[in-house]
RNA sequence: GGGCGAAUAGCUCAGCUGGUCCAGAGCGCCUGCCUUACACGCAGGAAGUCGGGGGUUCGAAUCCCUCUUCGCCCACCA
């Protein structure tokens, strides 16, 4: 009584959340627990980039997480949940540089070493954070364990790994036409260069025959690349085109002869027929080259102006003075006005088509000639592929699954080399002396074959180089740990699926080829924030909403329900940037709910202990006790299965009304006499009160950690545990009593049907109402002596009567309903009825029920019904029109009583 | 261009293996209530031809086809 007296009615989560997050991690809660028979339970978290700050689609992410390592740390799992970072090669390095330009500076005048430190220094300054921001919503990552992508140990992971991978082969390095952001001054693998649709334009290009008059026609969207060509290439099928091989074009501008070739590549009757080719600058063209031994001029810069390579930087070559210099755009346009002025444009089409974007700046990026890094994919796919066949590894949405193995069978070579300072160097070396060129897990002093001096490769590892190896390497591997031994494989990835590509498949390949093993049974790939016009948030486009203003207005608890409430299987979560109470505000509600309910309970608890529910003989229990109870079984039950299935929207909902709706309105408001002393069996009452709100903050947990580890920590008893680490109530939790429900829900049905009368008549809040239910089974009269004093009291009856029978209310003015099972209800309302209403009232609900009993009757008439429908359907809709008949006579018999029309 | 998913109350979504929830929730809306836990509350209420059309079935929001509209993944057709 003392203590709950003090707290006040409204929840503030502020004055809670950063102490108990202090006191968990003071006791060590986020560590797995250490007892001898606990299963480990692992989950790795995606790395957010290191320089992150917490935006919703992390406050998403990591809350589903915190919600699947609670409810497993309460099931007794060894909970492990590896929180770290990701050096993010390209987007660090990107931020550094923007801080450099600010200054007026490159990278390059810093130089590489200096670069270098200048980032650490950034990261050092920024590195945790977005980890203190995840600590900020609750979650329960074990913080001893935090790795970042460029840790001493995470680069023995990765260069471990390079050099396996060399050394079995699958690792060359080559020549080939990859996409190149001329931004990031970085090549980038295929998936980093995403695809978007951009309105552009076709051109029909003229290229004149050299010695005689006449042209043949090409198309490109890319008119720049032509001072690129080698080639014009037809079918070597094409009857009518293939006369022309070995004849040669002037390339306009360029103004160099090429020939006509012929490769299968050029498809029959498709376009003009006529194809350029421009090995340096398009990846098919670079293959068509390859197999006719055609040069590979590449006209482009590294930041894509005009300029002829061969040249060294000067103007002329391919690349004529007016040109060059230009940017590629710049000199499409100029290109084509010279076109057009030769008379050598045929026409232009504007058309719609996909270009590839850097993931990281969305500058076009362009395919370009150059030597690269690669790892052959092949084989590292197939076990994958294998072991997703096989059921080793599931998603959730299933259909994720799909695309994970369309990807897989069409895998291409990876290009890992990224032209970077920042980020993992790669581990090879070449010999000056001797021309050895070799991978290596220790940096060398001297050439292995001649002693000669060595120097490394300029190049860095693409991010996701490191970031697949994540699930063993975050545990110790290479090195045999016993954190590697017991916590490997571990359990669910949870992502977002738009990096199933970058890094969900690549960690699935990467755990197969180095341990043998799928590095997790399950990946749960969650929905993308969005705002109210479905357009994901983000920082850029201004409509994200910023989490740690969700947690300082509403809470943590609110936010991590919000995001989880809203989270059913495969579904985007929509959230009003614009306004935070309709997205936020009915956690905070419930948040104070519960609040309230546990004020509520805590003062009439006291101080004292409150012994087990297993305590109390059965035969004390009332019968709200057996249903609530009953229903905490139900819910228990449910719950838990709603977690263990991933439907966390689910999961957070079926405790939410339970204790509101069941536990708050029904069970609370039915036992406040006996709390106060006012009717007997308070102390049993207590017991069951203080079990039930037990449980139900229990299964609250997982979504609401801080304010139901405040609420039981105040229960009696508990002020030195942790909800943390308390079981999970499973169905046990209850006692399932289907009569008590069947008779409790009775009771309620005649609360109900008094409090709607009440309303349609517009009786006056304070005014009590006699009452006469009628027709009753004895069941349902016990049912009501059971409940009697709730009913009176809830539904404001001043004299409450049961009649087994027919009762007659000749000469009684009221209201009747129709309860469940042929059960009636009469409402003496004297002078507050209004005739011509409950006239209205009842003939509309007769034409109802005659509408439905219709209905029944001709589904029974039907032969086919009868004779196909399972026996039991047949028996139900025979009950029903037994029932609804009954209801029909009762109401004419009412109308008729009333003298209605 | 290929593959896939979704269309249910004003909004955001549930409805898991076709027949009890004559279709549900939260928010919003309307009507009463400051009832000694909570107005971030309590009680009551209005509101949906379950996208259009066709089909399978005794029976469909739930299965099939088709159309329309959104979304996602993949893609070298110049």
């Amino acid at each position: 009584m003392s203590d709950a007296a003090a707290l006040a009615p409204q929840y503030a989560p502020a004055d809670v959340e950063s102490r108990l997050y202090a006191d968990w991690q003071a006791r060590g809660l986020f560590a797995p627990s250490a007892a001898p028979g606990a299963k480990p339970y692992v989950i790795v978290i995606p790395p957010p980039n290191v320089t992150d700050v917490l935006h919703m689609g992390h406050g998403l992410n990591n809350t589903v997480q915190d919600v699947l390592i609670r409810f497993e740390r309460m099931r007794g799992r060894a909970a492990l949940w590896v929180p770290g970072t990701d050096h993010a090669g390209i987007a660090t390095q990107n931020v550094v540089e923007k801080l450099l330009a600010a200054e007026g500076k490159t990278r390059f005048d810093l130089g590489r070493a200096a670069f270098v430190e200048r980032v650490w220094a950034h990261v050092r300054q920024k590195g945790d954070t977005i980890l203190q921001q995840l600590k900020a919503i609750g979650c329960s990552c074990d913080w001893s364990r935090t790795r970042f992508t460029l840790d001493p140990a995470m680069s023995r992971a990765v260069r471990e790994v390079f050099v396996r991978l060399w050394e079995e082969g699958l690792i060359y390095r080559g020549y080939r036409v990859i996409h190149w952001c001329p931004r990031c001054h970085t090549a980038l693998s295929d998936e980093e260069a995403e695809h978007a649709d951009v309105e552009g334009a076709l051109y029909y290009i003229r290229y004149p025959f050299a010695d005689s008059a006449g042209h043949v026609t090409v198309a490109t969207t890319r008119p720049e690349t032509m001072l690129g060509d080698v080639a014009i290439a037809v079918n070597p099928d094409d009857a009518e085109r293939r006369p022309l091989v070995g004849r040669h074009l002037i390339l306009p501008i360029a103004e160099l002869e090429i020939p006509i070739i012929a490769d299968q590549h050029v498809e029959a009757g498709f376009g003009t027929g006529f194809v350029k080719i421009t090995p340096a600058h398009d990846a098919d063209d670079f293959e068509v080259g390859r197999r006719h031994d055609l040069a590979t001029p590449i006209v482009m810069t590294a930041d894509a102006r005009m300029a002829d390579a061969a040249l060294d930087g000067k103007p002329g070559g391919r690349v004529p003075a007016p040109f060059f210099g230009m940017d590629r755009f710049e000199a499409r346009k100029a290109i084509v006005a010279a076109l057009k002025e030769k008379g050598l444009l045929e026409k232009v089409e504007t058309r719609l088509h996909a270009v590839r974007h850097c993931y990281r700046c969305d500058t076009v990026v362009e395919p370009r000639l150059s030597e690269q890094w690669f790892v052959t994919m092949e084989p590292l796919a197939a076990p994958a592929l294998e072991a997703y066949r096989k059921g080793e590894v599931r998603f959730i949405p299933e259909r994720r699954g799909d695309e994970f193995e369309q990807w897989l069978t069409g895998i291409r070579d990876w290009n890992i080399s990224r032209q970077l300072w920042w980020g993992h160097r790669v581990p090879v070396w070449y010999c000056e002396k001797c021309g050895l060129v070799s991978a290596l897990r220790e940096d060398p002093t001297a050439c292995p074959a001649c002693g000669g001096p060595m120097h490394q490769d300029e190049d860095v590892l693409d991010t996701w180089f490191s970031s697949w190896l994540w699930p063993f390497s975050t545990l110790g591997w290479p090195q045999a740990t016993t954190d590697l031994a017991r916590y490997y494989p571990t359990d669910v990835l949870v992502t977002a699926p738009e990096i199933i590509f970058f890094w969900v498949a690549r960690m699935i390949m990467a755990g197969l080829h180095f341990l043998g093993r799928v590095p997790f049974h399950t990946v749960y790939l969650h929905g993308t924030v969005r705002d109210t016009d479905h357009v994901k948030m983000s920082k850029s486009l201004g409509n994200g909403i910023d989490p740690l203003e969700v947690v300082r207005r509403y809470g943590a608890d609110a936010l991590r329900f919000a995001v989880t409430s809203g989270l059913a299987v495969g579904t985007d979560i929509i959230l009003d940037p614009h306004d935070l109470d309709t997205s936020f505000g009915s956690g905070r509600n419930f948040a104070n709910k519960l609040w309230n309910v546990g004020r509520l309970l805590l003062s009439a608890l006291g101080d004292a202990p409150v012994p087990p529910l297993a305590r109390v003989p059965a035969e004390r229990l009332g019968l709200a006790d057996r249903w609530i109870t009953s229903r905490l079984a139900t819910v228990a039950g449910e719950t838990t299965e709603h977690l263990e299935k991933f439907r966390l929207n689910d999961a957070v909902g079926t405790p939410y009304h339970f204790l509101w709706d069941d536990f708050a309105d029904w069970y609370l408001e039915s036992i406040k006499p006996r709390l106060r002393g006012e009717a007997p069996g308070g102390d049993v009452a207590r017991v069951v009160a203080a079990h039930v709100f037990d449980r139900v903050l229990r299964l609250l947990h997982p979504g609401m950690p801080f304010i139901t580890e405040e609420l039981f920590r105040r229960l009696p008893g508990h002020a030195a545990d942790s909800i943390m680490v308390a079981r999970w109530p499973g169905p046990e939790a209850g006692r399932a009593d289907p009569d008590a429900e069947r008779d409790f829900a009775f009771a309620q049905a005649v609360v109900n049907a008094v409090r709607e009368i009440r309303a349609e008549y517009g009786v006056k809040p304070g005014l009590e109402v006699a009452i006469v239910v009628s027709r009753l089974s004895p069941r349902q009269a016990a049912a009501i002596d059971a409940a009697r004093e709730m009913i009176v009291r809830l539904a404001k009856v001043g004299g409450l009567e049961t009649v087994e029978g027919e009762a007659s209310f000749t000469g009684r003015i009221g209201s009747h309903a129709l309860l469940p099972d042929g059960a009636e209800l009469f409402v003496a309302l004297g002078d507050a009825i209004d005739v011509a209403k409950e006239c209205a009232r009842l003939g509309a609900e007769r034409a109802r029920l005659d509408q439905q009993l219709a209905a029944v009757r001709a589904k029974l008439g039907t032969e086919s019904f009868r004779a196909r429908a399972p026996a039991e359907v047949v028996a139900r809709e025979a009950d029903k029109e037994r029932q609804w008949t009954a209801k029909v006579d009762a109401i004419a018999a009412k109308l008729a009583a009333l003298g209605c029309a």
